[in-house]
DNA sequence: GTAGGATGCTAAC
DNA sequence: TTAGCCTCCTACG
């Protein structure tokens, strides 16, 4: 369930786990196998995390390149488990293991092949070397929608369906509105505030979006469960009653991924590109 | 038991 | 624009 949170989290796991000492590497499901004799039994020397791309170093012998896609997971215990045919990556020390399954992608890569996978990414909000310039450079020359921009990792990275909702919901964007009619002032509102709930999200380890006062205890309502286990306004919230206004939360295919707004919070701008 | 969806992305048409 | 990747979980009979 990875959105660039998730991610960075799981850089910060490994580090914890498996820097500094020798790890043994293998790759039970097979598709990995190579790779994984070529690292087995070297040392955890770096791990880094750009968007929904995350990185293990082992020296001189590579980076390992794993993007969990819609699936893909991570585990970590102490004792490894006997090993089952999805798992791809094992990772295994004294203390440790970490299993992952169902990755879109588990390669090893060179420093120039990493170095190329970090050009064709966005500035990443979490990442403290960039503020939000590059995106504006793009978005505000683009006619697509803000809600399509969002989600595009050359764009911004890290950001995946959830954020894309909720901070749209929380600054009162209308989702169809174009990335050229975005002002400025809305662009760094919104960079500002995605930096902001991803760090709680790394921190938290789950995506929280909806303001203090807006919790149900503070709206004197019943406490609510979020199946993903944050509190979120609208994200898979479709014809449930808007947190703030009451009205029916809306949802619409947008580039084959769910989109969620509030038709009220987020009144249609002045130049609406929805279709139909 | 089975179908379908999911916090994602790419290659091919 | 569409199919494909590849795993887990839920909803529905």
């Amino acid at each position: 369930m990875p959105e660039g949170h998730t991610v960075r989290r799981l850089a910060d796991d490994h580090t914890e786990r498996f820097a500094g000492a020798p790890v043994r590497v293998s790759s039970p499901q097979g598709k990995f196998s190579d790779s994984a004799a070529l690292l087995d039994g070297h040392t955890l020397t770096a791990t880094d995390a750009h968007g929904k791309h995350l990185f293990l170093g082992f020296g001189d012998t590579g980076w390992v390149h794993i993007h969990l896609g819609l699936f893909g997971k991570l585990g970590f215990g102490a004792a490894p488990p006997p090993p089952t045919d999805t798992v791809r990556l094992r990772l295994v020390n004294a203390g440790h293991y970490a299993d992952l399954r169902g990755p879109t992608t588990c390669a090893l890569l060179t420093e120039p092949e990493k170095r190329a996978i970090h050009e064709r990414l966005g500035p990443d909000p979490l990442r403290g070397d960039e503020d939000g310039e590059r995106a504006w450079q793009r978005i505000s020359r683009s006619r697509t929608t803000i809600a399509a921009l969002l989600m595009d990792q050359k764009v911004i990275a890290g950001v995946g369906n959830v954020y894309r909702a909720e901070v749209l919901f929380r600054h009162g964007i209308d989702p169809y509105r174009t990335g050229r009619d975005l002002t400025r002032a809305e662009w760094d509102t919104i960079w500002a505030d995605l930096a902001d709930l991803m760090r709680e999200g790394v921190r938290n380890n789950r995506i929280d979006t909806v303001r203090p006062e807006h919790l149900p205890e503070a709206m004197g309502r019943p406490p609510r469960k979020d199946d993903h286990g944050g509190e979120v306004y609208v994200y898979r919230r479709a014809n449930l009653p808007c947190h703030i206004c009451g009205t029916e939360i809306r949802t619409a295919d947008l580039v084959s991924r769910n989109l969620f707004w509030c038709p009220r919070c987020q009144p249609t701008g002045p130049s609406d590109s929805r279709k139909g």
